[in-house]
DNA sequence: CATGAATGAGGTTTCATTCAT
DNA sequence: GATGAATGAAACCTCATTCAT
């Protein structure tokens, strides 16, 4: 058994810059970023004050790590399915709103989506930090993966080309309308992904019309 | 003997009222609640600070009054126009997207939906409201169109059934990507409309099947 | 009698900006810049602690116009005295002597003096206005001065010359021994005076070597 | 095995207190007492932050020692050099001037000087001490050797006599003049000191009555 | 002895709200 | 009613000091 003291924990500096950004992402997502207190944060981490400035210069520094930070790999994730190459382009969407959905929608991250779409507007340089990263590149890969679907003719209409951006809408949708009025009336994000997977290619197998 | 109105004092207390309201969505628009200044929104508005107290209890008073009140007619317009029966359900949707571009996107008002969604997470009671006021009679026109539109046939996919909050999305999405990236790069609403008409409903005029 | 509420009281904005200054100038006497508190000088202001940012932007707004404000018209006093062309040098140097012991020495303007030396050291810019404003044209005049007691052939010796700045340690140096060592053994000012004009000029009226 | 002395580790305590208060004096010297962090101080040192704690129990316990123990030396000196009796008065105080310029004013002990007169305010005890240790004996030797040119008629004028202290007032402004405005314009500090010496003196060899 | 991560009291500054005019 | 100077609670951040390693 190893000795754990109570206090004075001397915690490894990446598990302890892990825990302040944990802590940051629960009272963010219950504050806004400005009610947000850095004593609040401190204590969910159960450290003190000053401890969280030994990881992060200030509080908008610690802001823009958590969304960085946190959300960069999971929508890498998201891109890296998308780069497959031996599945159709509709099993890659298919597969890429699974793994949003399992690995943000359904876990803690999904605040961090939501943090994103509220308080970002406040922080131009992380939004541009973001466009650059993420949605960009994002982006990118939709427009290839749809044009493909259309060179193979599995796309049903053209109009998505226009609006790839509209395939994110499903996954801003599901985080707002959960913070806001889940409670009333509950959103089926499985069923909004089929519609979307409906909308843009063919029928699966293209049997009937 | 002074001019008694030097200063265009609009002494009606509802104009007064009216006057508040405005400048507080301008200034909610550029700053988030928490960030606002109630002397900027004063300012904004022509008159003194404490002037503000006389028409609002306080700032979160404001806040409210600002997102319902001025909300409510906004989007009452949009839900109005949902209802003609003498017109085809992709008609009635349509002139709503109409609609709702032209007096909501295309104007000022376009803020108050953006605040709806980033900071009405920390007001339950308006989101509640909302819910009561807005989406949920939004929803009983939307499903009770999409039903008719079945009826007739007019329904490419059954699917939209389990989701007509969807048809709200590019709504949103319009709204969060001019504030986030629309400096990157513009979204098309325009084309994010027709794709999602032509995704709800069979082809216009039915020619193919 | 005019009405004094004891609280809020709505003082003359001249007279309030004053009063801080006042304040602040017994605050920063006995603690120096960085000990004073904000909160001690509105204190002694009888103010609350935001109404002093009300007058100066931030604490070292403060303390510069503390400096300069203060400072400048009883410097620019004694720069007025030794103008006079009527006089013979040895009584402007002798006048200006008595101004500065009878309304800098003797009051609490000393203490402006001696933060002067003791914490300007720390802004630059400051020292840098001083050096402009206060101290570079009186030294031109006490060039100016000497020599034309110089040419008067009222000058003792030439050495002078070379260090006219040397007439302004007596003053230093009673501010800081007033501080410092008062209480042990006090500085005979008037007869520091005495040695340097004696030591500046001919014997007064010259009768004897 | 490692070497036991990779880094330059003064095991010495004696040693590794010198080099601490020598660090001190580099800090202290651009900051004033309350803006200098312990912190610098230690890197300056080369140790750690906490070590400094091993040698002085406190930021004020270190600020009166590194006063103290590295100005009484500095000035012991300058006051011994006061005391060889074989050499006219006039020669005395000629040479102590030289070894203040040289051994103070012209290496980083100036400092110290400065030091002294900006914070030491703000701690009467070591006031106290200085003036005990330093200033009055200083003055007392000083008294005398002023005494015995009386006696030999070397004395230009009696003045001197009532405000020795006069004789410390190029020091002091040598330091303060060096840090707030040698930048604009140089204090020709052999200038000041001929000065005093001609003031107080009759013409050296006595040429002239 | 030495270290430096951690602590938390304390100070500056902001701004929603009040109230005498 | 309207004003805006004044208030003072609250929050960020710093840094002297401690203590487990």
């Amino acid at each position: 058994m190893v000795a754990r003291t109570n206090k004075r924990k001397n915690a490894n500096p990446e598990e302890r810059r892990t825990a302040i950004l944990d802590a940051a992402l629960t009272v963010f997502a219950v504050k806004s970023f400005a009610a947000a207190r850095m004593e609040d944060i401190a204590r969910e981490a159960g450290i003190a004050k000053g401890t969280v400035y030994l990881y992060f210069s200030d509080k908008e520094s610690l802001f823009k790590s958590l969304i960085t930070e946190m959300a960069a790999p999971v929508l890498a994730h998201a891109e890296t399915i998308m780069t497959h190459p031996e599945v159709s382009p509709r099993q890659v969407l298919e597969k890429t709103y699974d793994v949003i959905e399992n690995s943000i929608l359904a876990t803690e991250k999904r605040h961090i989506l939501r943090l994103v779409t509220s308080e970002m507007g406040n922080f131009p340089e992380i939004a541009e930090y973001y466009y650059t990263n993420i949605i960009s590149p994002g982006l990118t890969l939709l427009k290839a993966l749809l044009q493909k679907a259309r060179d193979r003719e599995e796309l049903r209409s053209d109009l998505i080309l226009d609006v790839p951006q509209a395939l994110f809408a499903p996954v801003i949708m599901a985080v707002i309308w959960d913070r806001l009025f889940a409670r009333f009336e509950p959103l089926n994000i499985r069923a909004a992904f089929d519609f979307y997977l409906d909308s843009v290619f063919k029928t699966a197998g293209g049997e009937a019309s």
